[in-house]
DNA sequence: CTTACATATGCCTATATGGGTATATGCTTC
DNA sequence: GAAGCATATACCCATATAGGCATATGTAAG
């Protein structure tokens, strides 16, 4: 088997760093596709595709207007990567340090007063 | 060109759901490869080649015991991730919608009362 | 030192990629 | 309707993949 498609999830979707560079782009707002080519420095056709996968997974939206195509960013596509690795945000995170403290308090509580 | 390697980074390494299950299947702990081939049921020599990719991006740090393999998480290696996808979360938190209300406000109190 | 277990590596294949370049499609304007 | 601008698609290519399978490496035990 290869690798799973560019289109199969957000996540492969954004492992590639021109499309973050284009959702990045896309936070301030509606653009057409002239504009993405202007800043990414890329050629016209690598953005319009690079703007398809990320239409496919849902992570942007399009916009006819007359001859253009206003591109804009639909976070929520990008919610199931901030829930994935949120869980692992205690590993460099000082405030979940603190709370596993806590918890490790409370166990100790726990075991030490009643019965089982 | 081709895609970027998996070994990329973190977000190439992680677009590979069988990954993101070792790393989930090691937050519990550090584990031996052999139970990680139980976990995934996939044959050993893949778990082998998903683990050293995650090494190679610093996901994960092996130990050895006996003729075992140890290996554990490092989520640190995660945090990018986290940081680029914490800034979209205004699209999907209603927590965000409401500082946007707030910060429109006191966009309108500015514009309001002083010079300029 | 030979057998057995735990893990890593090598080789194979089908497949999708990302960029390059040329061209098609679609509006708009004259 | 011809010319021109904005965007999408088609085709080419080198490349790395993920899994299947065989085998190498390394450690422990008889």
């Amino acid at each position: 088997m290869a690798r799973a498609a560019t289109t199969a999830d957000a996540f492969n979707a954004v492992a590639e760093p021109r499309r973050r560079q284009i959702l990045d782009a896309l936070a301030g707002g509606e653009r057409p596709v002239n504009e993405l080519v202007r800043v990414l420095e890329l050629a016209q056709p690598q953005v319009s595709k690079h703007l398809r996968v990320l239409r496919e997974v849902g992570a942007v939206a399009v916009r006819h207007e007359g001859r253009q195509r206003l591109y804009r960013l639909n976070g929520h596509a990008l919610k199931p990567i901030h829930d994935w690795v949120k869980t692992y945000e205690r590993s460099w995170s000082e405030r979940f340090d603190r709370l596993d403290v806590v918890l490790e308090d409370l166990k100790k509580e726990e075991g030490d007063g009643s019965d089982e």
